[in-house]
DNA sequence: AACCGCTTGTGAACGCCTGAACAAAGTCGC
DNA sequence: GCGACTTTGTTCAGGCGTTCACAAGCGGTT
């Protein structure tokens, strides 16, 4: 067996995978060698069990009695989750969360880099964030031809959030991560994630109500402790 | 039938509810009074029976043949999802991130109102930021007694973040929403929820990917455009 | 060389959620 | 007043994801 089965993979295994290879980069550099599904698992705040499904999407990673070897299964996180080449982005929106996106070191050493930060404000164009010059949003589609970028982030008001995403589509971004609170409808072939703030926080609020309100028939709690992101 | 029943929600139709209940805020003031779940549906980026089956954990909501009242549906979520009054939340770790957040208008539209700021660094402790003064994080505890806090946002680095997390569930805090990437271990009855921007990317990255690696055997993609938070 | 304990990988059952089809019900037009 | 059309609410089936439990495999030990 040359290569490894194509197999799909479900998109929350893979966000999972995410974690797990975030989890493997602390332990890496921490000195370790091997880990078990158990410990990797409680890192990761998972389900053990679910944690070996997970990567058994991937082909056998580990060794059976002993557990996976931390170097190894991040080699092949990496390369299932789409290689060691870094990944070109653009932001459009260089407001509040947009300047703290873009000035954050934490994606660049997952090997997403910001090449282009655009917006329309005259007062925000021309200044410095995170090493960047801000772009007036004219030169959007020149700016995605030059650097090939492949990823598009949107963190400008609602209300333009669908021009901005038509644009980059038509530009030929094909993955968008949306900030705005509005559904952005693309073409096929175009993914789209969305990041939603206030709901998160009334999900909180509804279970904290649901918590004092209805103690006698308890909801079906998750068992372990982390909301998925999905 | 004085009372609706107190049927069980799940929570990915809590998650949609909170959607809807921000497209019918956006239809009343454009002064509509009726909308359909056609309409609705396409707004907030669903199916339409979907929608329909969400609005039905509430009871019946909407006139057959006719459609649902903005108004009225809107009073019903929002009561569904927690009532009108606001919520306190505490925001610790007042960085790029953390500022971003606090200054944020929309949250407090939303029913959600931060009553404090905390960080450690002295150079940030004074400061102000949407309107409040960032104390430090030694006052974590009197502030959550004094303020009845009920939900605590966590935008510290990560090797803090347990640790804040434990002293937000020891002074009283029993939601928390965490930004930091690392799992968070909390006693039962706390729910957390965790917002991992890194994970976002990587998926995406995933899924570009896939598209370009195995066209021939296609992945089963979502009908609609949006992807679900979970 | 064989045994024992430990850990992985996987098969199957269960429950949740999604998507579609159908029946009930109310309104508008005549 | 009655009929037809529109839209909701619900029921049904299908798929996906999660969990548990167990067999298979490997290292270390005697
Ligand atoms: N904490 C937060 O900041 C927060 C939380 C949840 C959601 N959001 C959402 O994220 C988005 C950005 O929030 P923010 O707080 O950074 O707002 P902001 O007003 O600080 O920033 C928006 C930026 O977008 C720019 N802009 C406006 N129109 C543009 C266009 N057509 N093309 C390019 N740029 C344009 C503006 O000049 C501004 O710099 C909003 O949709 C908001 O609802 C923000
Ligand atoms: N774009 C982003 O900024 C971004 C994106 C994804 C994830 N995150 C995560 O969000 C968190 C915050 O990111 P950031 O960019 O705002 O970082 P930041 O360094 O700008 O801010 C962190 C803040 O936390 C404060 N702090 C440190 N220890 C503390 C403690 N014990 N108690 C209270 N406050 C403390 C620091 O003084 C600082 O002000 C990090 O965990 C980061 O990984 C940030």
């Amino acid at each position: 067996m040359p290569e490894s089965r194509p197999r799909i993979i479900p998109e929350a295994t893979v966000a999972r995978l995410a974690v797990y290879l975030r989890v493997l980069a602390g332990l890496a550099d921490g000195g370790r060698s091997h880990v078990s599904s158990g410990e990797l698992a409680s890192a990761a705040g998972v389900n053990p069990a679910g944690l070996r499904k997970d990567l058994s999407y991937l082909g056998p990673c580990g060794v059976r009695g002993v557990g996976y070897s931390v170097a190894g299964l991040r080699d092949r996180l990496t390369e299932a989750l789409g290689g060691e080449r870094s990944r070109a982005c653009v932001l459009v929106g260089i407001g509040r969360l947009g300047s703290a996106l873009a000035d954050y070191s934490g994606f660049a050493s997952r090997g997403f880099q910001f090449v282009g930060l655009l917006d329309t404000d005259p007062a925000t164009v021309g200044h410095q964030v995170g090493g960047l010059t801000v772009r007036p949003v004219a030169e959007l589609e020149g700016l995605v031809a030059e650097t090939q970028a492949t990823i598009g982030v949107i963190t400008t008001p609602a209300d333009v959030a669908q021009t901005v995403c038509d644009r980059l589509v038509a530009a030929g971004v094909r993955s968008i991560l949306n900030f705005a609170p509005v559904a952005l409808s693309v073409p096929a072939g175009v993914d789209v994630r969305k990041v939603d703030l206030s709901v998160e926080l009334q999900v909180l609020a509804f279970l904290d109500q649901q918590r004092d309100g209805a103690p006698p028939v308890l909801a079906p709690v998750r068992a372990t402790a982390q909301g998925g992101v999905r």
